[in-house]
DNA sequence: AACAAAAATGTAAGCGCTTTCATTCTAACC
DNA sequence: GGTTAGAATGAAAGCGCTTACATTTTTGTT
């Protein structure tokens, strides 16, 4: 007696088949080895029934679950959004489906996104920056689930990485910035701590100053959260204590944007009184009035490139490229000019 | 003999702790069965040789994925990006984890995404909007698969949903630009076909507009891609050939954004010459210069509710409500005053 | 101390699928 | 026509897990 209730399996597409299961399944898999007729009559059966295979099934036998995962620190920012939808492109073409998590820039919820990622059986995993807990990557390593890291090139415990460095690319800013005359410089960032990437830009613009024998003060700094709010205070609080600033280096995009507007809403002439230099440059830099002087970063290819590593790893193709490298060059647009002279 | 390579199993913990897989099982999945004793070894085993229980065993076991579908038309618009992340909050509260699906408003690619997430074993699917393919839903209902229309209340063959109404939501906005005296209307939408959201609120402006004895030419309804640089282009379409408008009636808030752009790329003053409304209230909307008058819709709250929803449906809990209806209001801002005089 | 009831543990079946191996059928050759 | 290589199909094992049922151990009661 078959079972009444639930889904439909193998066996009833058999049965109504009147062959075994193992055609059926050949039909499905190696449709090569079937004679014509049988596979026909077969998919007829299957397209009456509906018949879906069991996903569990499947990945029981064929050791592999068809999903890979992938952790980014959060959605709700168009680089990441643009780059997961190239990621999932190229990962559906290869046939696999995407488990998207999401870790608020908080290694130790990334941790446990990685463990919930693997009890789900995926097959790879994209992890974005290389903030992640020593712990959790070695989880990884040792089961042998390939991943690669997106957006940083240091990639720690012998991984890969696809994406660029963040140190460098920062400073092509900076030195159009220096180009242009200025010397009062303010720094408007992401939250450091955890976050290698603003870690690195960070860095490189003091690099960079310091070589041009520049020294920032620290409250020059500003360290805020990605949201316009935050950057709209964070520019406020920037100018307030330091107001012969003439230009400011902003960790990303959304934060060159809340300067922006912020410095507009308090009648501060951009660029003519204030240059501002932005990071990702999002598809909305671009449009803005002034348009945003800022650092283009490949972000498509990126995830590309990254969602190819990562299949071939999974494939098991040999002597892959440790780490990918993304293209970066600087975007001059209408949010810097010449230092303005006192 | 064991398997020497590969994974490890509950045969290897059961092994190594000297007791039988049932145990292993049971101590994992109802601990309060299991002496404290066997409980303490076992996970000791557990921790040492880092097991991992295997996904598709498990579900094929249990028949549950523990996995939730979605497909949104893309990722790449914050009112997207903000309502994922929102629902894989709730679903990873209830165990799930989210598998994330795009089909670029077409329902074709949607309804092959659909069947992708079933092969998967996805045991519930969010759907945007209402215009899936017929053939689609009927595929999930056939196979009892819990699924939630979201963004739309009109929700077909007797689907759930949760949503607002686009049409009403809509009238919102042009009843605050009539009541400022405005006469001249255009209005700068998305892609209608296909789009039940898009078709709702042209209908529903159109309808106030109706009453009010307004009629529309159809030049002055302007489609365009969800894009910032095609927005641009729409207005500047609507404008070219009907200079005398005075209120722009936008799909969304890009397009909005875009408009605006656009305007003060023109020289055009916002609201003085020209006032825009807007529709989803991005974070972004109350940031511009001038911000942006617009429908905010409780997009959070709608997806949190589209997860509890899906979840219970797949809990199997009776007398669930058909139609969740978010919260949907006007906010006015600065992009829209009294119509000028001439 | 003897026995019953309850708690803890083990045994083994089977979830739906793929695949090895055995078997049957087809066609080709002498 | 008989033999055989090759193609097509079927039978059955087993992937790693959970759980019904059987068995053993513990606890409680008189």
């Amino acid at each position: 007696m078959k079972k009444q209730t639930g889904s439909i399996t193998i066996d009833h597409v058999a049965s109504a088949a009147k062959v075994s299961t193992a055609t059926v399944s050949r039909a499905l898999n190696r449709p090569e080895t079937v004679s014509a007729a049988l596979k026909e009559k077969i998919h007829s059966v299957i397209k009456r029934l509906g018949y879906i295979p069991n996903a569990g099934a499947r990945s029981l036998m064929l050791k592999r679950s068809g999903t890979i995962g992938v952790i980014v620190p959060t959605l709700d920012n168009a680089i990441f959004a643009q780059g997961l939808a190239e990621f999932q492109r190229q990962l559906n073409q290869s046939g696999h489906q995407l488990l998207v998590a999401s870790s608020n820039y908080d290694p130790s919820i990334e941790a446990t996104q990685i463990t919930n990622l693997l009890v789900r059986g995926v097959e790879g995993i994209a992890l974005f920056g290389t903030s992640q807990q020593r712990e959790a990557l070695k989880l990884l390593k040792t089961r042998g689930i390939p991943y690669i890291h997106v957006g940083s090139l240091t990639a720690p415990l012998h991984g890969y990485a696809s994406g660029f460095d963040n140190r460098e690319a920062i400073k092509l800013g900076v030195r159009h910035l220096l180009e242009q005359g200025h010397k009062q410089f303010g720094i408007l960032t992401g939250i450091t701590e955890n976050n290698d990437r603003a870690t690195d830009r960070v860095n490189g613009a003091l690099e960079l100053l310091a070589e041009k024998k520049i020294r920032l003060k620290p409250e020059v700094i500003v360290e805020c959260v990605y949201e316009l709010q935050e950057a709209r205070l964070g520019l406020k609080k920037l100018l307030l204590n330091n107001p012969k600033i003439t230009a400011i280096i902003c960790g990303n995009d959304v934060l060159a944007m809340g300067a922006l507007l912020e410095a507009q809403r308090q009648g501060i002439k951009v660029p003519k009184e204030l240059s501002i230099v932005g990071f990702d440059d999002l598809e909305i830099s671009r449009h803005l009035l002034p348009s945003l002087t800022t650092i283009h970063i490949d972000a498509i290819g990126m995830w590309a490139q990254a969602a190819n590593h990562l299949v071939s790893q999974i494939n098991g193709v040999d002597n892959l490229p440790k780490k990918i490298k993304a293209n970066v060059n600087l975007v001059i647009r209408e949010s810097t000019t010449v230092a303005p002279k006192h």
